[in-house]
DNA sequence: CCCGCGCTACGAAGATCTTCGTTGATTCTA
DNA sequence: TAGAATCAACGAAGATCTTCGTAGCGCGGG
């Protein structure tokens, strides 16, 4: 008997960059996407299809077949996504600690005044006690 | 021709692993590895033989033959590994940038105080201008 | 001296990832 | 309506990852 997967597996690169197109875009067809990654990453259409049909296995994202174009359209949120990557990151590679992450983070690249004042302003939060 | 591999290339999991029990042992048997590795992971000796061979060709970590029982070091340091994943996910996940990915980190997974004042004193330092 | 144990090396199998060619169906257009 | 364009589906190939069985070597104990 065949496990039933309880949550979407951690996407991979090429997938990820499939997402990201369709969280930018909104829900897409198989031509979309491909014209989009075909710029940066030159991958043939029938490529994006197949990754496409897996991800849709996959459930990471979902599929709408009214139209004979199907439309795909990413099923966690991005937000989620990159959670769920940071978690995994952190986990695989920081010991539990997001601390050091961001100490990593901040120092690898500069951010802008702006996204400084957002930090701040999170840390104020947190040291408030208050929940998120 | 083969092409040279210029830098090291990004740890899979199963190399991560290993990477951090070198981190945290220092240079290490195959043996030592695998006792660490066998209790959580439950993986056999000649299998983390084969990673350790395959990443020392990728150059992700060194071995000394001098004694029969080869020894083994991580090339790079945790830190630098550590700035390399995230550098990837920042790009991969984040559209390059760090401060969205910090936001996130931070308000998943709390911070201890001390934590979030090294936090704070980075922040100052960054707002200064200062390199690091 | 010789056997067995610990160790490396090798190769192969199975899984997953990524790619794309081909086929056949549907829709558009001249 | 016939041919061209568009599309999903499928399968297969090549790459990488992970696993482990087996062979072969040297060392140390009996």
């Amino acid at each position: 008997m065949a496990e039933k997967r309880v949550s979407t597996p951690r996407p991979t690169d090429a997938e990820l960059a499939i997402l990201r197109v369709l969280w930018q875009r909104g829900p897409s067809t198989v031509r979309d996407v491909h014209q989009v990654l075909s710029r940066s990453h030159g991958s043939g259409y029938t490529t994006v299809l197949k990754l496409l049909q897996i991800m849709t296995e996959k459930r990471l994202v979902v599929r709408d077949e009214a139209q004979r174009a199907h439309v795909y359209a990413a099923r966690e949120s991005e937000r989620r996504t990159q959670r769920q990557l940071l978690g995994d990151l952190v986990d695989r590679a920081f010991g539990g600690s997001s601390a050091k992450l961001v100490l990593h983070a901040l120092s690898e690249r500069p951010a802008s005044e702006e996204e400084l004042r957002g930090i701040r302003a999170l840390l104020d939060q947190l040291e408030k006690g208050e929940a998120l």
